[in-house]
Parts: structure tokens; sequence; C-alpha cells
DNA sequence: GACCAGGTATTGC
DNA sequence: GCAATACATGGT
């Protein structure tokens, strides 16, 4: 990757990324996108604006300096990573595999939060991405500071952990309300621990991530692979159920290695945009 | 009004 | 163990 800073905004010639895919493929719940072609989010306690550069490949990261654009979104976009590895020790597998990469090569999996990821997939659950997306952003304007104008930062696990139910109630998330409690009490006094569950075998995280009220093996597994960046972590939801069974009738995660929730998120999203591939033929 | 949505806890066999 | 079922809520 080649990057210079132009004014007050980055330019990064950035190989393997796809900001539209790597946004909407699933795996996170507060960008939007504007008519100009424009991205905007807000992460790690940080706003950015993100587009499309003039040359091929590039991106302009906008009233970002050097040192935020090296320590924080390079980490966040996973920039410094060879994707291009990945799917070389991927491709070839699988035909059905080849035909997921090759419909969004640019999607990387994203470094967030593991508390808002955690918090964020617990809402997931039997529940539709707008609404999910909706009860993320009003969590945010709730109980998150107000950091500028109308932008909101998502709330600390310290701050909810000292919610009550009829705090959550306006949100609407219905049996999901007690879960987040229970979620944020856990990581708020340090029962879970992320930074250990970084360095645990990924079978001891999963287990100490399910010890929270609500947090099955699905949630788990999305918090692994999207908080935790445990790149092997292979979260199965009802899609990707489907495509098992249909595209890949006998695997199982283990068939697609050490970057198997690489393969998911390529999987996902490929039948999601798709999904008459899953219907029988 | 039934059915569904990036599931999970509980129950019944 | 494993298959049903309830669980809030809002949208077709």
């Amino acid at each position: 990757m080649k990057y210079s800073v132009q004014g007050r905004h980055i330019v990064a010639e950035i190989p393997d990324f796809d900001i539209e895919a790597t946004l909407f493929c699933g795996q996170c719940f507060r960008w939007k996108k504007y008519g100009n072609g424009c991205y905007a989010g807000i992460a790690g306690g940080k706003y950015l604006k993100i587009s499309p550069g003039e040359k091929f490949s590039t991106y302009v990261f906008h009233n970002v300096n050097l040192e935020e654009f090296e320590d924080f979104w390079v980490k966040y976009f996973d920039l410094d990573r060879d994707y291009l590895q990945i799917k070389k020790s991927l491709f070839g597998k699988n035909l059905q595999l080849n035909r997921a990469i090759s419909h969004a090569p640019g999607i990387r999996i994203l470094r967030q939060d593991p508390w808002e990821t955690l918090c964020s997939f617990i809402i997931s659950q039997n529940n539709n991405i707008p609404r999910i997306s909706g009860i993320v952003e009003n969590l945010c304007e709730m109980f998150g500071e107000e950091f500028s104008p109308g932008q909101f930062f998502f709330p600390s696990a310290k701050t909810v952990a000292r919610l009550t139910g009829a705090d959550l109630a306006p949100l609407r998330c219905g049996f999901r309300a007690p879960y987040i409690l229970d979620a944020a009490q856990n990581v708020a006094s340090g029962a879970v621990n992320f930074e250990i569950l970084r360095t645990l075998p990924i079978e001891k995280s999963r287990l100490e991530l399910m010890k929270i009220r609500g947090v099955g093996p699905k949630v788990a597994e999305c918090t692994l692979l999207y908080g935790l960046h445990r790149l092997e972590a292979f979260p199965i939801d009802v899609w990707m159920k489907r495509a098992m069974a249909i595209l890949f009738p006998g695997l199982t995660s283990e068939f697609f290695g050490k970057y198997a929730g690489v393969a998911q998120q390529y999987i996902f999203h490929y039948v999601r945009s798709a999904p008459e591939i899953l219907s029988a033929d």
C-alpha cells in the first residue's frame, strides 16, 4: 500500500480493497453511504469520511493526518495485511469458493471494537439488518457521548452496565435488552476480558463469551471474527447454513483453514447478494 | 394475521 | 443429546 498526505487528507492506493463491499457485507452496522460516493462512519472514538480517489484502487481519507491514518485507520480496515496472499491460499480449493471470492475480492475483515461488536451482534439475533442498524444507532444516540452535533460514540460497556431494563425500553429491542445488560456488566467488571480472549485458544475464548446470557455460538463467533480479529472464526447463521448445505455439502469450517473467517465473509456476502444461488435447481 | 429476520434459552422426549 | 418452542418487535 502506498499513501501520501495531500493537504488535509490522506490519499492511499490500496490493493484488494473495496470500501463498499467491506462496509456493507454485514460485519458492521454504523457506516453510511452518501449519494456523492462518500462513506462516513464512527469507530474507535473517531469519525471518518472516505471516498474513492481519482486513480484506480485509491481512496481519500478526509481530514485525517498521517498519525491517525497509520495508528488507527490502517488497523481498522486491516490495510497492513496481505489479502492477496489470503485469497491465494483459498482460491482453487473449491469452485463455489472461487466464485464467492470473485464476487467481491475487495472485502477485508475490519478490526472493530470488541465490546461494540459483541453488543451489536447480540442485537442482531433473530433480527433483520435495517432494524439492527436502527437499534444500534438509537443506543448510541441515547447513551453515547455526543462528540459533535448529531454524532455519537458507541456507549462504553461501563456506561451500559449502569443502565436498567427500563432505560433500554425505548430501544424496543425486546428480549435482547437483558442480554445487552448482562454483556455490559461482564465486560465492565472484567469478568470478560477481551485482551485475555485475544490470547486464549479460540475454543476457550468462545466458551468464555458464551458465559454471557444471550451469547450462543453464532454471536460468540461474530465477536471473535469481527471484534477480536480471529480470522479462523467461522460464524454460521441461517444464510451460511444454507450456503454450506447447498454449495459446500459435506464440508465444515476446517476445510477453509486458518482464514476460514475470511472465506465465510466472501461466501456470506455472495449468497446474500444473489439469494437465487441457494434456491434448488 | 401469518411469517420472517446474521439466535438463544428452555423444555420435553 | 437433540428436536420443538417461546421470545419482542417491526416489516411484508
